[in-house]
DNA sequence: AAGAATTCGAACAAATAAAAACATTTACAC
DNA sequence: GTGTAAATGTTTTTATTTGTTCGAATTCTT
């Protein structure tokens, strides 16, 4: 391989990236026949334009650089139900529409179940939810701004209610740490209850995602009852009794088997 | 396996983690033909990232949870100078202050300098930044809302101009993608061009970051010019005759050498 | 818990590669 | 041909990476 123009042993070098993690200099020279000066002067031309990164000793492609957030990884609990309750969820969803997604576990499944490529548009506060979701072509991630909460990826506080009022959605999803048996939904963070009661409030419609195990527990704050949400979904395990009565605040119930 | 240049050498160690939990030290220094030393600064220097966490004999992967964000990493583009005149620029700030930090590879850099724990809110469209920052304790890291953008890890569009309205920082650091030769700032991206005049309006004072490289090169949108902003730092390799001509725009004038 | 066997990390030396400065060739216009 | 500019090669200097040795630290074994 001799006598190449310039451009032309660029283009081949960069040929050279798909069959391994990276080239050298030595060995691009020994192939080229031309000094190897000459093959790092190419690889400083090509690594303005290209993606490609110069390393001691020739270069490879620019890495995939991954961010990383703290994440207490807690999916694991009652995992079944949650992803039971997030088909159900999924249902609900029309082409195009503008949809709210909180920060729990069970909103994190349904978005998950998300990427089969419809047009739609999430909002949401949760970077976990953003992550999951960056790469799906169909759907715009809008992402809350707000304070990040060390060791949990999501973001709250005043600038996170302030976003929030900008947008109007077609539908709210969100998750709860404790349902009281008269129908009191609880938060465990002062500030993510805030959040979720304004997410209610610019949604046309709202729905509320928690397995049965959260059925009668409490938590530090209130963020409002069963009577703000349209929709409420939980699992087969929630008692039919307590059911009943949650279904005369309003809301509709649906209840899925895991 | 043959003699690849050490930053690739690191990358296919990273693929090793791929198939089980762990590797040891010496089936690596087998494998690649270098010493267990070679490869114990591989480790080391793949730990340093937090890819990676080493054990005794070798390495695994890191426990915790990590959302990923990926995208191509441009750091190591003229990094000396970028680090230089992040370094340049840490000078400028006073403990307690708020201060707001762009996407470029620039201001990434001198979120790193701010790990030192003074008493500082950060403002930023930036992934990048925010996972940078997220565990230092003096530092309040306020993502701004916002699109995410395919493959980048920032935020853009309407929603992040609207949430940096909220706010008033006492300085905007930002970098540029061109700098032309009677002072205009340009930028490749039309979103990011209007984010970064609004970071100027709300900041008190202004600060450039942009390296010789950019100062002569154009690009597609014009976001203001150097009248605009309060603090120009560069590095040497800019040419003295049109730093004096930038200088009569306004802008005081750093250079610092890498 | 003590001793043996690994493994690690620091220090230095050797090898290798990059960058800078300068010389040479090539390409092309006139 | 000759002048000029771009590209390439050479040489020297500087910086990075790797290998080796050896004492310290860690894990394993008994």
């Amino acid at each position: 391989m001799k006598n190449l123009p310039s451009a032309a042993r660029q283009a081949q070098i960069r040929e050279r990236f798909a069959g391994g993690p990276g080239v050298s200099v030595s060995e691009l020279a020994r192939e080229f026949g031309v000094s190897e000066m000459t093959i790092r002067r190419d690889l400083a031309a090509l690594e303005g334009q290209s993606h490609i990164q110069r390393t001691h000793g020739g270069a490879m492609l620019t890495q995939r650089m991954m961010l990383e957030f703290d994440y207490r990884d807690r999916r694991e609990l009652h995992r079944k139900q949650k992803q039971a309750i997030a088909a159900a969820a999924r249902k609900l969803i029309q082409p195009g529409q503008r949809l709210i997604l909180d920060n729990g576990t069970t909103s994190l499944e349904l978005a998950a179940l998300l990427k089969d490529g419809q047009h739609l548009t999430v909002i949401t506060p949760s970077l976990a939810v953003a992550s999951e979701l960056q790469h799906t072509p169909g759907v715009e991630v809008i992402l809350l701004g707000g304070v990040i909460r060390r060791g949990s990826p999501d973001l709250t506080g005043p600038v996170t209610e302030n976003c929030l009022e900008l947008f109007a959605a077609d539908f709210a999803f969100q998750g709860a740490d404790g349902i009281g048996h008269d129908g009191a939904i609880y938060n465990t963070d002062l500030r993510l209850a805030r959040v979720d009661k304004i997410m209610r409030r610019v949604a046309n419609k709202s729905c509320l995602l928690a397995d049965h195990s959260k059925i009668g527990a409490t938590a530090l704050v209130r963020s409002g009852t069963l009577a703000d949400v349209d929709i409420f979904i939980t699992d087969t395990g929630a008692p039919a009794a307590t059911l009943k009565r949650f279904a005369i605040l309003g809301p509709q119930i649906i209840t899925v088997k895991p």
